[in-house]
DNA sequence: TCTGGGGTCCTAAAACCA
DNA sequence: TCTGTGGTTTTAGGACCC
């Protein structure tokens, strides 16, 4: 069915018949990295980090040149660096991204209707009734190449009868490969994978696993529900053991609805200074309401998130009578949170999120009477904002503090630069 | 110079309500 | 009124994923 290629990639002959692998995961390769690389060709070969400027980020991305010295995503970057001190790093460019995602997702929308992006650059696809294009390898194929012809990126597509099942299989093909697994082979492919293979099993559960002597999926499979249930809890043991019997009901669903909208910063030096972190919760909690009002929901339940200097991380939580969109009305929230909280050590993180989001419903709104006030201003902000760029127009408690960084010295400059 | 930022889901305890 | 019981919601934390 497949030949084994170099170390662990695992790519299928054309004669496998496909015919009831009709679920693909498709997965840009090294997507973040291979974006950057349009632009700059010449480094292809070399080995290219992705990640912020601040040497307490993490890697986002890594080519493959790059991975060869142990260099994965969410590495440390001062890790990454320590591993491969010849890699040349790059800074994100998140709207590039989105805009490469978009040309990708078109493409796959075009193959069928039942696409289920899950991120910026993977989706499953549900190709049982593409039969005008081919089989589902046939599918794959013009998939690859489309997204090859059309935007210079490779991906690898895995095909199987189950979500699951496809998504090992285009990790098992990468880079720039395909691996169909027919159903009947789903048993004898999973089996000798690791347990870490499995969905849901991270560091934590794995060596939870392990220490029982579970080791392979095959050994999960054999496994009594009742004692994978004490090992990792009752939901996940009975989902673990469906996964490794290669049963997964899930379907591919199109639509898909947002549960919370949030926004959190690592300060590049810890701070104990209330005035910085409450001035850095305004600045969250208004950026949480635009996004709300952009979307057209509102939330009802305020969350703040501190991570200390020793890494130990804390949320505090709050419902409110009635949802809200008004930046304001969180920040007072979510301050009032902190103001309670009375622990002072430096602060590592800080974040803001609104939960129990539901569809914005304007009557609803005003139940306190300076939340209208407010929600008028922040409506000019939006008008504003809509017109003339982001940062035009902010709370005066956010424009002497940011004066140093870049874009805010723009903020007071409204009067000298119409729009074009 | 260890450990980002966007999320989801699960669990367990507390709080609240008949 | 007291005490127990049981269900739902809220709150907090943690594992996990991209």
């Amino acid at each position: 069915m497949s030949k084994q290629d170099g170390r662990d990639r695992q790519v299928s002959a054309s004669s496998v018949d496909s015919s009831t692998a009709t679920i693909l995961h498709v997965d840009l390769d090294a997507f973040f990295a291979s974006v950057e690389l349009l632009d700059r060709p010449e480094l292809a070969h070399l080995p290219v980090i992705v990640a912020g400027k601040s040497m307490r980020s993490v890697v986002t991305a890594a080519n493959y040149p790059a991975r060869k010295y142990g260099v994965r995503s969410a590495l440390p970057l001062s890790q990454a660096l320590r591993l491969c001190p010849k890699a040349i790093v790059l800074e994100p460019h998140f709207d590039r991204y989105r805009h490469y995602s978009t040309l990708v997702m078109e493409i796959f929308d075009g193959v069928t209707p039942l696409v289920e992006r899950l991120g910026i650059d993977e989706a499953f696809l549900d190709v049982s009734g593409a039969g005008l294009i081919g089989n589902p390898a046939q599918v794959a194929a013009v998939i690859r190449r489309r997204v090859q012809q059309e935007t210079r990126l490779t991906c690898s597509v895995g095909a199987a009868s189950t979500k699951f099942v496809a998504k090992l299989a285009s990790g098992r093909a990468k880079p720039d490969g395909v691996l169909v697994v027919p159903a009947d082979q789903t048993l004898a492919f999973l089996h000798p994978l690791p347990v870490g293979a499995l969905w849901g099993v991270g560091a934590v559960t794995e060596e939870a696993l392990t220490r029982r002597g579970l080791r392979t999926i095959g050994d999960i499979a054999r496994s009594p529900i009742a004692a994978l249930q004490r090992a990792v809890g009752d939901a996940s043991g009975l989902k673990l053991h469906d996964l490794a019997n290669g049963r997964d009901p899930r379907s591919v669903t199109t639509a898909s609805v947002e549960k919370s909208v949030g926004h959190e910063v690592t300060f590049e030096v810890d701070t104990v200074n209330a005035d910085d972190l409450r001035r850095e919760l305004l600045r969250q909690a208004n950026a949480v309401a635009v996004r709300m009002r952009t979307a057209g929901w509102v939330g009802r339940t305020v969350v703040l998130k501190l991570r200390y200097d020793d890494f130990t991380t804390i949320t505090r939580s709050r419902t409110l009578a009635e949802s809200t969109d008004v930046g304001r009305r969180i920040y007072e929230e979510v301050r009032s949170i902190y103001d309670a909280l009375g622990r002072h050590n430096p602060v590592r993180l800080i974040g803001v999120r609104m939960e129990q989001l539901s569809e914005g419903d304007d009557q609803q709104l005003g139940l306190w009477d300076e939340d209208e006030d407010w929600r008028e201003a922040e409506d000019t902000i939006d008008a504003v904002t809509a017109r003339f760029g982001r940062g035009m127009l902010r709370p005066a408690s956010l424009l002497k503090a940011e004066a140093p960084r870049g874009d805010a010295q723009n903020a007071h400059r409204i009067d000298y630069e119409p729009p074009r």
